[in-house]
DNA sequence: AAGGACCCCAACCGCCCGTGC
DNA sequence: AGCACGGGCGGTTGGGGTCCT
């Protein structure tokens, strides 16, 4: 019944791991390279479990790894990603180089969680402490019925977002965004990825951006992308949520199509990217972030024409697809 | 100095996901 | 479609170190 073992358990050594392991660990590594992890421990003449060399390479004998403590600015990264993608922290790790994600675990819940509190912030959801039950209870009249989501399947687990529909307005800053993604079930609905909200950024930051290294379409023409630069532009100017997803890129990797690491490398350039919904058409222009225009743009309106038969459309309302 | 309380973090566990067949 | 497998993830644990009385 259930899955078996990854290892025999009678014959594997547990806890500490002493330094002839870790030097057996280190020199089979730096031979054979990483992976294969189940039949690394017989290789390398280790009487450990597979995954228990993964992570002791992983967490602590990886040479790329940073020592010492968290820097100020670490911190900060860390709790406004924190704030976007929740305990995701393999991927908040991705975007720390040096730090793995059982680092950053461990040091969110034994300093930041304290950090945050003494600030008068919940941790959990980033709001002032004292409007936690307050904002519990807006929340669940303003946003869940400003939002809708439309899933895939009737399930849970396997749901995939396939639509947002907004009656009124998409949120309009971080706390909604935030508001909205914490009423989600998000671990079940980890296809809806609120990194994605980086749609929401058009502010600039020092460190490359996606498209500057080279993720972004190789259809797009150059005035597609001066159309796109004018929208970041002008949206920079009429809103200050800055969830500057563009820090750091990920170690290069290769993520399946439809993976929320792929999905947090796609293009961040389109401002009809909403909650994720990456159009197919860069330089779409149809939604400004400035809270008045809320105009589709003429593709758009086309692709929901389409749509339109399957979904109550709402006339108040907007539209978003989500890939 | 002793020992109990507390803290930190490496390591483990069980589940999930992607892939290949 | 269903199964098996390897790899990866997040939550939890437990042991060692430090602090406090």
């Amino acid at each position: 019944m259930g899955r078996s073992p990854c290892c025999e358990k009678e014959h594997t050594n547990k806890g500490a791991w002493t330094k002839e392991e870790d030097q057996r660990l280190m020199d089979y590594i730096r031979v054979h390279g990483e992976g294969c992890w189940r039949s690394l421990p017989k290789a390398a003449g280790l009487l450990r479990c597979g995954k228990s060399c993964r992570l002791r390479w992983i967490n602590y004998l990886r040479p790329d790894l940073k020592r010492g403590n968290f820097t100020d600015e670490e911190d900060e990264v860390i709790i406004k990603l924190h704030s976007l993608l929740g305990n995701k922290w393999s991927l908040i790790a991705g975007r720390l180089p040096g730090r793995t994600d059982n680092e950053i675990k461990n040091y969110w819940n034994t300093h930041i969680k304290r950090k945050l509190i003494s600030r008068g912030i919940d941790p959990q959801t980033h709001r002032p402490l004292n409007e936690k039950t307050a904002a519990a209870a807006a929340a669940a009249t303003t946003i869940s019925t400003t939002a809708t989501i439309k899933t895939t399947t009737s399930s849970a687990a396997a749901a995939k977002v396939t639509h947002l529909e907004f009656k009124n307005a998409p949120p309009q800053s971080l706390a909604e965004i935030s508001l909205l993604k914490s009423q989600l079930d998000f671990k079940h609905n980890s296809n809806f990825h609120s990194s994605q909200y980086s749609s929401f950024n058009p502010k600039k930051t020092e460190t490359p951006s996606v498209e500057e290294n080279n993720c972004t379409s190789s259809s797009m023409t150059t005035d597609e992308e001066q159309q796109q630069k004018q929208q970041k532009r002008e949206s920079h100017q009429n809103q200050d949520v800055n969830l500057d997803l563009t820090i750091g890129l990920a170690p290069a990797k290769t993520f399946s199509p439809n993976s929320a690491e792929s999905r947090l490398q796609q293009p961040v350039s389109s401002s009809c990217h909403l909650f994720g919904s990456v159009l197919t058409r860069p330089g779409c222009s149809c939604w400004q972030m400035d809270g008045e225009r809320r105009e589709l743009c003429r593709n758009c309106q086309n692709q929901n024409q389409n749509q339109s038969s399957k979904s109550n459309h709402n006339n108040n309302g907007l539209y978003y697809r989500y890939y």
